[in-house]
DNA sequence: GCTCGCCTGAAATTTTTGGTACAGCTTTTC
DNA sequence: GAAAAGCTGTACCAAAAATTTCAGGCGAGC
């Protein structure tokens, strides 16, 4: 318990009791510093240097110390630790609210990944905003353009899938496989009138985005369906629709991706009802027979 | 403009709401900050002008013209009101888990379908037999099997999803496409030893059916994942496990399909962890590599 | 096809902020 | 009670941040 020196700190604890258990060795003002963060942690300290010294009565030079005597090497570097404490804090209750903690059986493994699922549901449509939605919608319902729909390694299928209900829908649609070997002779095709439609989530894929940037660069209206951090496809992109993919698996879902399709395809169906309809009779009609 | 006196927290609209609301007035740029700073709210607006600009992958001005949008007269007055709508927000717990429930916008139709996808999984999850879904599980995990995937017009891309993912867990998969002209010379080869995963859901398809009864003839073991109803091949499955599909839609929804194809993966993940690591990380060396 | 207007980012400018030197004051110690 | 040591605040400076300017560019509209 000596030294003091300080360069064995291994931090595990939360700044707030660090300086609670160190706040004895302040001096005067540092412990009125001290005392204030603490008061309204850690939100005093997000302010600036002159605004936390006023609030504790204190001279500037003194906040410097205090932060400098808990060992940053300035204010920056202080308000970003408390910055990404705060940001750490508030993941975890979601995260932790979700332990099940009722009956050990294989259904309840089920039943946890489903509620996992089904928050990641909650957050996408949360968080997706009902213009950016309505705008894409429009876009497709649009029978003067051509729909492209592509996908990497998992988005892939989800991209199938789309394009199976709008080839029904709309028409004029098709899917662009990612390998680029398949795609560059089709690629010259696409122009101003045509839509991109592109799934990419985290691994984010080298060829779908080299795809993306071709197609905006010759002007098609790209739309993207990601996840929560945004491909970089998001800095070519017209539309973003960002889902939460966060599972407990070693595998992201894609739950929120296929929510989004459906939704786009129930509001396609219903704005376009007029002439899908005698669409899906004609094509219900040529199944049947066949 | 009265009340307030009283009861409940007025609630005002929280800055990213308002953000989802008039993002379609933004500009491109615009768009893109707002994105960024909705899918890392609010953190992603604590850091400086230059560090959201470059994470925006937009400049310092538009960042500026943004908050300036927005109606807050600098940059440091948009972050005041960021730390100060974090602060209250900490103040109630749980509060904040409350999804809001006002407003009839565009925003109801969304969350109206979403609502009923999530029923669906519920419902899923409740009439899931737990000894089907482990028995599945652990004709999944056995290496000694070789397993096809198969689905119809819509579910293909299902199979085809949980194809790719089986794929890079187990190995010794493949996708079987409906199309009798293409499974007719490829079905031969399945016997005994083989599972095959089909998919099939109302509007049940008769390609598939036909699949999974010559499969079965052939003595492979055959799983069906089905709507609440049943397909035809329940009656040649040796495992059923249906999911709810009915969506305010003209079409059903395969979001309870996708659940348990993701949960399928995660148990057959966690279960074959010992051979499926060694595998993933091979993979995942050959991609870099590429 | 051309012009007009808006969006955008590079660079220059201004403002703010964090940081430092130093002198006065308080407290401690002999 | 006086000197030394150590806090603390004022004044100043340097650095960095926010903001404005301006010119190029892209797309809409004629």
């Amino acid at each position: 318990m000596q030294d003091v020196s300080g360069l064995t700190a291994p931090e595990p604890q939360s700044l707030a009791e660090r300086i609670r258990f160190e706040i004895e060795q302040f001096t005067p003002s540092e412990r009125r510093a001290a005392h204030v963060l603490l008061s309204h942690y850690p939100f005093a300290g997000l302010d600036t240097v002159a605004e936390f010294a006023s609030r504790a009565g204190i001279s500037a030079p003194s906040v410097l110390r205090f932060v400098t005597r808990l060992g940053f090497s300035g204010f920056p570097e202080f308000q970003k630790h408390l910055r990404e404490e705060l940001e750490a804090q508030m993941q975890s209750p979601i995260a932790k609210a979700r332990p099940d903690a009722r009956e050990g059986s294989g259904r309840s493994a089920l039943a946890g990944f489903a509620e996992a699922v089904i928050g990641n549901l909650r957050a996408t449509v949360e968080n997706l905003p009902p213009a950016e939605f309505e705008a894409v919608a429009s876009l497709l319902a649009d029978p003067r353009r051509r729909v492209h729909f592509a996908g990497g390694r998992f988005t892939g299928a989800i991209a199938r899938y789309a394009e199976s209900h709008f080839r029904i829908v709309r028409g004029d649609v098709d899917f662009i496989e990612s390998q680029p070997a398949l795609w560059r002779d089709r690629v010259i095709e696409i122009g101003r009138r045509d839509v991109l439609v592109a799934f990419d989530i985290r691994r984010y894929q080298d060829d779908v985005i080299a795809l993306c940037e071709t197609a905006a660069r010759q002007g098609a209206t790209v739309v993207l369906v990601t996840d929560q951090w945004l491909s970089p496809i998001a800095r070519v992109a017209r539309h973003v629709l960002p889902a939460h993919i966060v599972a407990p698996s070693n595998w992201d879902s894609s739950a929120g991706l296929l929510l989004i399709v459906e939704a786009l395809v129930a509001a396609v169906t219903s704005r376009t009802w007029e002439t899908a309809r005698p669409r899906m009779e004609a094509i219900e009609r040529l199944r049947k027979g066949s």
